[in-house]
DNA sequence: CTGAAAGCGCTTACAG
DNA sequence: CTGAAAGCGCTTACAG
């Protein structure tokens, strides 16, 4: 079950095999031939790991995501490991569950086994100092959709302020003037981004956002659900709102059906993230297309960048996103 | 970086540094105290892959998953990765999305990796004999969810039976008699298995299943909404269904809706898997729990017990699986 | 308690 | 075109 048995039985030595294996035009065809049938025969299994040790190279990439339930980055996982896989790359999964200390144990455990590099997407509140301290100055890494303060990493990032910016000027473009920004906690990065894409339309038409506008939640259904009151509280009540992402959107629609006001008719919303949900809820939600397994493969396509070219300058890349209307946005202003 | 360097700089030989490594009693304090400094100094990562090597051991496990995307995988593989981590292994993740093409040559690539077991949920018509070639005779392998026609390894598998059978249980005791099995693919054995229990139930209570009750569709919701047709196509339409899952069963709602029949009210449906969104939805969908979860880590410590004890009976395991109620199936029959 | 030596399964100059 | 030898980073008997 070794090259030395397959040498063995084939009369050739080790080194042959090892050719014939790696594909070497040096060795004779009829060798080869006696040789690859005894691989067969014989079952053989590479042994990647010894060759990795022997060459110093590595075929596996660590890929570290932050919540894996999320259909979002399931997706994302999804688009990296095709990309890897095509690469002839295994990826080594880790999920945080969003703890920087599962986080840590799960990196120090997955520089273990010397991956070629890692994929990082961030648990909220990561320490970027310490992270770079176990990632040693020579690992290539790609961080993905939240900024890591203070490391001078590649990263990867949804274009979160267009994102908003369109949704928004969508609203504004139906006649919408009260326009909430509804969702997310305002200290990530990520709900920073999309409230300032947001500020940044509604003060281009000439609307500076009250700030009863803005309103905080967990990115969950249920507590967006709850928090549909605060958007009714006084007398500017706004008659729309950019969502923070689909969950809250989707949250925030059931909060309004609860209150009998209906979404798409009395009231406009947009999402962000365009889960699939998204398009088979009624009325279908007015979103912002991410394609998180296209984000994967681009975050795959990046950190091979950086394996093979360790020198090259830091990229941030943003990736595209898309508006896509439906019905839900099609309240008129009352 | 290697344990020369440590052992050179704390004036030891390699073979005390790989013991202090190892925590190994054997080695002094005081020499202990030294080395582990020199350690931190350096930022020594240890190199796992030549352990095992020398070792012959592995720190791995496989994770062949036939669709990630799909929520109850994606919870599935995070308890898998979660007790693989407690117990010292990494998963290498791999994506089949339900081709048996890809599935092989991905278990191909991931065993040249040496993983100390696999836990593969397969594709749909993989070929049984092939994988058990590819993965040798000597490999710890628990399959998941879809029997793996012809190869003697360990099973883990939800009781669709059991969680077809209390559903229509439940529907009948809400006084159904005319009840549809709704959705899935009549040759999937998951569906087989469902529909079956569903028979023994009907049959139990002195109710054959009229053949024109048994509904195929694929498992979207919008194939399922489309096929709401088919269940009013004649006489003996039913005044409720045990849908093959929860997403037939979010699409059958959206086709109920937009005949006018109202879910809950005016017709009574189950779903089958529990995803978050059935809690939400409106009303909410009465379905059979799961638990992706736990699932995910019982079949990490099925694995590693096979990893054990090579020579253990080959098991059968189902996992039980809870009826909830919910409002979904609050309608009286008419 | 510590060190010298052999070896895990592979690859790669280097001779022939 | 093929073979003998050294070595990747680690561990493990075996002496001392």
């Amino acid at each position: 079950m070794t090259v030395n048995d397959i040498a063995r039985a084939s009369g050739v030595s080790r080194a042959t095999v090892s050719l014939v294996l790696r594909g070497s035009p040096l060795v004779h065809a009829e060798t080869r031939n006696r040789v690859e049938l005894e691989l067969k025969r014989q079952g053989y299994v590479y042994n990647r790991g010894a060759a990795n040790l022997r060459r110093r190279t590595s075929s596996s990439v660590a890929l570290v995501i932050n919540d894996l339930s999320n259909p979002f980055f399931a997706e994302f996982a999804m688009g990296v490991d095709e990309a890897l896989v095509g690469e002839g790359y295994v990826t080594l999964l880790g999920s945080t569950g969003e703890s920087p200390a599962r986080q840590e144990t799960l990196l120090a455990s997955l520089m273990e086994h010397s991956p070629a590099g890692v994929i990082l997407s961030p648990a909220e509140h990561s320490d970027g100092e310490r992270l770079q301290r176990l990632l040693g100055p020579h690992t290539a890494v790609l961080v993905f959709n939240r900024e890591l303060p203070g490391a001078g990493y590649d990263f990867l990032a949804l274009d979160n302020r267009r994102g908003a910016w369109l949704a928004t000027e969508h609203l504004l473009a139906r006649g919408h003037r009260r326009i909430a920004f509804f969702g997310g906690h305002a200290d990530s990065s990520s709900c920073q981004q999309r409230r300032q894409g947001y500020a940044d339309a509604m003060i281009a038409a000439g609307i500076p956002p009250d700030p009863r506008w803005l309103i905080e939640s967990a990115p969950t259904r249920v507590e967006a659900s709850q928090r549909t009151v605060e958007l009714f509280a006084h007398a500017r009540a706004p008659t729309a709102a950019v969502c923070y992402n689909d969950n809250v959107a989707l949250g925030l629609k059931l909060g309004l059906i609860a209150r009998g006001v209906r979404p798409g008719l009395d009231f406009a919303l947009t999402g962000f993230d365009d889960i699939p949900e998204a398009a088979q809820t009624t009325p279908p939600l007015t979103t912002i297309a991410v394609e998180p397994r296209a984000r994967g493969r681009q975050a795959a396509e990046l950190l091979l960048q950086r394996v093979r070219d360790r020198d090259a300058p830091t990229r941030q890349v943003v990736a595209p996103v898309q508006l896509v209307v439906r019905g839900s946005s099609g309240a008129p202003p009352s």
